[in-house]
DNA sequence: CTCTTTTTGTCCGCGATGCGAATTAAATCT
DNA sequence: AGATTTAATTCGCATCGCGGACAAAAAGAG
């Protein structure tokens, strides 16, 4: 088991310093003193050593001159400079690739629309490997240069294994993606959960942020979910990131099902296919527009397309529902593309949650909705990396199962 | 903040070396250095300042005479006399009383099979702080020696705060028992939700011991989730332990069901009620007996009683499906009574849990079938105190949310 | 019985850390 | 130009964990 020694002391403060300069933009010493509650003296010696270390540089510009009298305040920020990461996004028909700086600035991202739907790991690892060079090299960086890769995927990941166990993307079980891109690319590599990217891009930047408690749903193909609980990303035992897919919620024909069979893009769209045929020339089935087809006829009056939608936020409200009667958060963010954020889907799963949460829950969470760029997605993988740089200690006291549990495990070189 | 200075550093060594005492009995300085990787040195400086506050005490006893050569090792153990807590368990039918020592062992315990039912929370104190003077007087002690109260209850319990905002046995919302309490009995008292309770009674004492991630499910009257996470009770945001009776589950006749309505003993028996008025007498209705009388009925062939029994299974089944989703814990407890045990409830649980869940899932959970005693649960409240004793520090080092979460806000005297 | 060997536990000095008080630095106000 | 105010650094001190030297306490060898 990890020891607590002036190393990991000092390894503790120093994460809240640069966590205080993240969040809080261009910073003063004496904002950080308050803000960590170290003393001063210990905020300029550690400050120093980041100077020192370029990890941070102090904003030159006297331009932010404040009303006050004394000495000037020497307000200190990331140096954006200071490493670059790059986070990669695989969706079932895209790879979203980006390359940022240490401020999680997007300096080049690149897209490809290609379906790697139930592609072998290693197809889908050449392309992942080829974008991340392409887009590096637009940016004007060496992979050399490149401290570290995210990469995220829809599933049941154990990023500390930096194993896949299973995604609808992936036709094996139990993928060592992380330690293979690692290979590949010769930099450090690890995996996650895709939401569980995009909840810390929620946390780091987004409107979650300063919130220690909220849940990601995230409502796409398949159906995902980001727990972020005292301030940390929740994952199982082993470091399992659950899939939401797999819970099980009430069906109306009686008994239970999977909710991925019932509120997901695919689910729905196996049953607009059916009403939608009826009318329409196939061609508009083709994957989103059929989604969006059926959000036209629901907002024209549709009374079928309208059930559908409204049966599938009916099961995902079973799913918030018992979410936030196990984790009491005081949000949740829904998000996902053009369905989630139709009201034909949001009213029905808000009036679900409503009806089923205990008089004692009724009013803990809001729930908003929300829908993210395909950079958002990749910010956060990269922020994931940078929160490692970063060297947050998280863990490393308690008891050797869980320190293994928690220790980021990067692909080897 | 919570900020890391040398003395956090000792209290967390300090921690190590207390929980490697508490866990592995009679212990020498040295298996202490190996089991916390803390030098021998700082082992021993550790235990001086821990004998100095007679929180441990050698092993006189030569007894242990290891065959090796060298000086022999002196087996240092906890100070039984250390420190006195009481446990107590309210219960809808019975509040149970315990004191132990500062190795939790039970010195005397006291049981009032008193319904309090629908009482108020001041007719509740009342009989509470009755039985704890009692328990104590009759163990010798005087309240003054007692260092801390904690008491277990089902329901919806925010520790931190030391309310329960809602529980089955109290008529009212929101009420302060914690603090109550203390000003009551002069000493620090805590609530917690009484699975919690029975949850770390698992894992210092029971055969969770060491394992760092296990649920527990207990089914009595009302439904009970204790959740061991990275070897910390896991709570939601704010402290709050779920309900497990508040999750919703599938039920037979189409939509959801609160798991409370449908697989705790209470819900059974108003089904058990009308299977039996046919044909028994009112009277072996009374209470417990209804249960053991369907258990006997479905054990005799009875297809109706068997079925109740199956039906309440398979409903838990469906809330533990999820939950192993979620959290992937290598073991699941289920406890309770007569009715937990009996293979008619069961069987049909781990069926269900076998059909729902995914296969990247399906062996990571071994479910386990346990019975408690009303010592189990008074021990684990001991424990729990007993923990903040020894001073656990964990969490204070986070964001000031994180810490004001867990921090343990005793009730002022 | 004495001396050696072996293992355990303690003492001393080192380096690192955080902190409080005093000090220096750099601006504005008079 | 000097006083005032605020920011940041320097210095001295206490605490901590650790490595190495040292003392303690037993068994085995002679």
């Amino acid at each position: 088991m990890k020891t607590a020694d002036p190393e990991l002391m000092r390894a503790i403060n120093r994460f809240h310093v640069m966590d205080a300069i993240r969040r809080f933009g261009p910073v003063s010493r004496v904002e950080i003193s308050q803000l960590t509650e170290l003393s001063s003296t210990t905020v300029s010696a550690i400050t120093a050593a980041l100077l020192d270390d370029r990890l941070i540089v102090p904003l030159q510009l006297g331009a932010v001159r404040d009303a006050g009298r004394g000495r000037p305040r020497v307000m200190l920020r990331l140096n954006p400079g200071a490493a670059h990461v790059v986070g990669v996004k695989l969706a079932h028909d895209q790879i979203t690739v980006a390359v940022t700086n240490f401020c999680a600035d997007i300096l080049r991202s690149l897209a490809l629309p290609i379906r790697i739907d139930r592609q072998t790991a290693s197809v889908i690892g050449d392309l992942v490997e080829d974008g991340v060079r392409r887009c590096v090299s637009d940016a004007g960086l060496d992979i050399a240069q490149i401290s570290g890769v995210c990469v995220g995927l829809p599933g049941v990941v154990e990023r500390s294994a930096g194993v896949c166990r299973q995604s609808p993307i992936l036709q094996e079980r139990d993928v060592r993606f992380g330690a293979d891109l690692g290979h590949r690319l010769g930099v450090p590599s690890t995996i996650d959960s895709d939401v569980n990217l995009v909840t810390l891009a929620e946390y780091w930047f987004g409107q979650a942020r300063g919130l220690n408690d909220f849940l990601v749903v995230n409502v796409e193909r398949s159906l995902g979910l980001g727990i972020l609980h005292n301030g940390e990303l929740f994952r199982g035992a082993n470091g399992l990131s659950p899939d939401l897919g797999d819970l099980i919620v009430p069906s109306l024909n009686g008994g239970g099902e999977r909710l991925a069979d019932l509120a997901s893009e695919a689910s729905v769209l196996i049953e607009a296919e059916a009403l939608l045929r009826e009318n329409e020339l196939d061609a508009s089935l083709h994957q989103g527009r059929a989604i969006a087809l059926l959000l036209k006829r629901a907002a024209g009056g549709d009374e079928r397309c309208a059930r559908t939608l409204a049966a599938a936020g009916e099961a995902l409200g079973f799913a918030v529902a018992s979410l936030i009667t196990l984790f009491a958060p005081p949000m949740v963010i829904i998000s996902g593309r053009a369905m989630a954020t139709s009201d034909h889907f949001i009213a029905p799963l808000r009036k679900t949650v409503a009806a089923l949460l205990p008089a004692s829950l009724a009013d803990v969470s809001d729930i908003v909705v929300r829908e993210w760029s395909d950079e958002t997605w990749v910010r956060g993988a990269a922020a994931m990396t940078l929160r490692d740089l970063y060297g947050a200690p998280w863990g490393t006291t308690g008891p050797a199962s869980v320190r293994d549990a928690l220790a980021p495990q990067v692909g080897e070189l």
